[in-house]
DNA sequence: TGACGTAATGTAAGCGCTTGCATAATCATT
DNA sequence: AATGATTATGCAAGCGCTTACATTACGTCA
């Protein structure tokens, strides 16, 4: 049975449309004798009103598009439960999608969601994101997290990744760690690269004290984590004592490749991570890391977008730049 | 400025609104010439059609709702990504929402997505479910996962809490255990139920076997499971020296609890966990536990409501059950 | 050259809803 | 009782799009 529409509704308790749509939405000028028909009606013919329909009338969505690298796994799915707490604060509903690295994707995602957000929280922290930047539609509120499009606009949230790198190797010389390696995301991601920039200025700044610092690439997965360890241990040259992995699930994967050539962590070899997912507590030994605040990106991301959705013409927020705090655990605080 | 519409391109290509459309959505029957003209006018205008008003005239969104307890956490992370692989690859999109337990939230949920999606998938693993299930509109199809629906109508995806709950037991009698304890989800789960009645009937059956069996409850979060460890320690009865867990989380909790009491896993006592979250196997020492496929789980939700949305008039799909498969780590194999 | 099939285009209805405006009904006021 | 103010209701346009159907233009064949 074809599901029942307004007018339905309203050829039921005999009424115009007119009258029936505004006692569904409880506008205050109807009859009580005819809100109450009309209500009755609705429940008789279980009528659900059309939100799609709804949302073209009012030119107005209440929902909102969440677009991410990936939708799953410890960190996006931090920023997700941050959007998800800042948006229902808000009755505002999530449209999510995941563009998994790939900008055709991305767009195609967003395509998918034209006329059917009323704005749009992008993270892309790929190094040609600009590109994304261009295509979207000026028209779109949109605010930026982690992510290095043109013109946003509308805000952004952003992480200073290249000072985090630079407070995690200067943790390590604190520690007294003299030889130095870092394991970076890949080549294609902004943020991997600003953590690497981080590192490397901090360790030229070092000077003397630090022996050699070399860098592996990784790709942020546990996996690849786990194999830049192996080819570090196997490759010949002395092994650091200190490493700065780009972010906590190659730190994880990192443990477990230490571990299993027995290298104790920290004090053959101390091992600082960046994000602080939840994972890196339960690590053995616990994570040493520097936290972001996954949390706070996405529910501060939120907030940015709605302020501005509310208030269309309020001046854009300046964006928000979230500075990482080093959380010093057991892979990293060397006893002596 | 006004995004640009349909209407606004067909002007700019001085053709009628019918033959944009038609060139836009690349039918065939559209001479070069105008098919150009369009798409160029389109291009200047920065053209992104109405998702919306698409799926209006349509009436196809190919969009599925999606709503879980909560849309982040180890678990719902993993059921997402299920979904949403499947999804992908049908060029679904995905809505989705968490009900945070909360029956009212669901249903304002489901009326919110009410016309914005082609079926929804639903997780609501609360006993008195059923409400839902009366009240959900017979017009959209719907899959549970996980769940205890009434009607459900067009197929569900259910685990074997009950068979799980046996298995668990009989894994630690196997281990030599003999006084045993679980703690349980919330009394309001249909999941934790189960999962406590096998704990329960595999206990009777294993007879003189087993000294006595104590039931704590919790409520799914790690700090609960922290907190019936301690509880149970303090208790003043001997502590068991086995315990089934009612699911990861609060597995991984009373490991932290067990640990900081100078408990030993597994020799003092055995645990064994529900679910087989990623978390489990980077535990100290690593959980042994129910394996569900989680990822499957949703994985195989959507492609159930997918088949269904294809072919509406196929006969629904016969309701799927999981059975969960004991994994075995550290956290229960006893050397001895 | 005229009848006819084919292909390109336009017109307009409709998807389910909201809402400005006009109309009708009710009530208070003098 | 006549007037104006107030309230309830309905009509119809419109949100941005698709598409059945009508119309027109064109080439083909006898």
């Amino acid at each position: 049975m074809r599901r029942a529409t307004l007018n339905d509704v309203a050829k039921e308790a005999e009424v115009s449309i007119a009258s029936a749509s505004r006692a569904i939405n409880g506008l205050d000028n109807v009859a009580e004798g005819v809100r109450t028909r009309v209500l009755e009606a609705a429940a008789k013919l279980k009528y659900i009103p059309h939100g799609g329909a709804r949302s073209l009338a009012l030119a107005k969505t209440n929902t909102i598009g969440l677009l991410l690298p990936d939708i799953y796994g410890e960190f996006f799915s931090e920023i997700i439960r941050g959007v998800d707490v800042a948006a229902r604060a808000r009755g505002l509903h999530l449209l999510v999608s995941g563009s998994h690295g790939d900008i055709k994707e991305a767009l195609a995602a967003i395509l998918a969601m034209s006329g059917r957000v009323d704005g749009l929280l992008v993270m892309s922290p790929f190094v040609d994101s600009q590109d994304l930047g261009a295509v979207l539609p000026v028209s779109l509120p949109l605010v930026t997290i982690a992510s290095r499009i043109g013109q946003s606009g509308y805000g952004a949230i952003t992480v200073d990744n290249y000072a985090g790198g630079r407070l995690a190797v200067g943790h390590l010389v604190a520690q007294g760690c003299t030889r130095l390696a870092h394991i970076s995301g890949p080549e294609s991601n902004f943020e991997a690269q600003e953590r690497k920039r981080g590192f490397e200025d901090a360790v030229k700044a070092a000077g003397a004290k630090v022996a050699h610092a070399v860098v592996h690439e990784g790709d942020f997965t546990e996996e690849s984590g786990f194999r830049c360890i192996k080819d570090m241990l196997s490759a010949g040259a002395p092994p650091p004592d200190g490493i700065f992995v780009g972010n906590d699930m190659m730190a994880v994967g990192a443990l477990f490749a230490l571990k299993e050539n027995g290298v104790s962590v920290p004090d053959d070899m101390a091992i600082v991570g960046f994000d602080d997912v939840p994972i890196a507590r339960f690590a053995q030994p616990s994570l040493s890391t520097l936290r972001v605040g996954v949390y706070e990106l996405g529910r501060r991301g939120l907030d940015l977008l709605a302020d501005a959705l509310a208030d269309p013409d309020a001046e854009p927020a300046e964006s928000i730049v979230i500075s990482p705090e080093l959380v010093i655990r057991e892979s990293s605080r060397r006893t002596g």
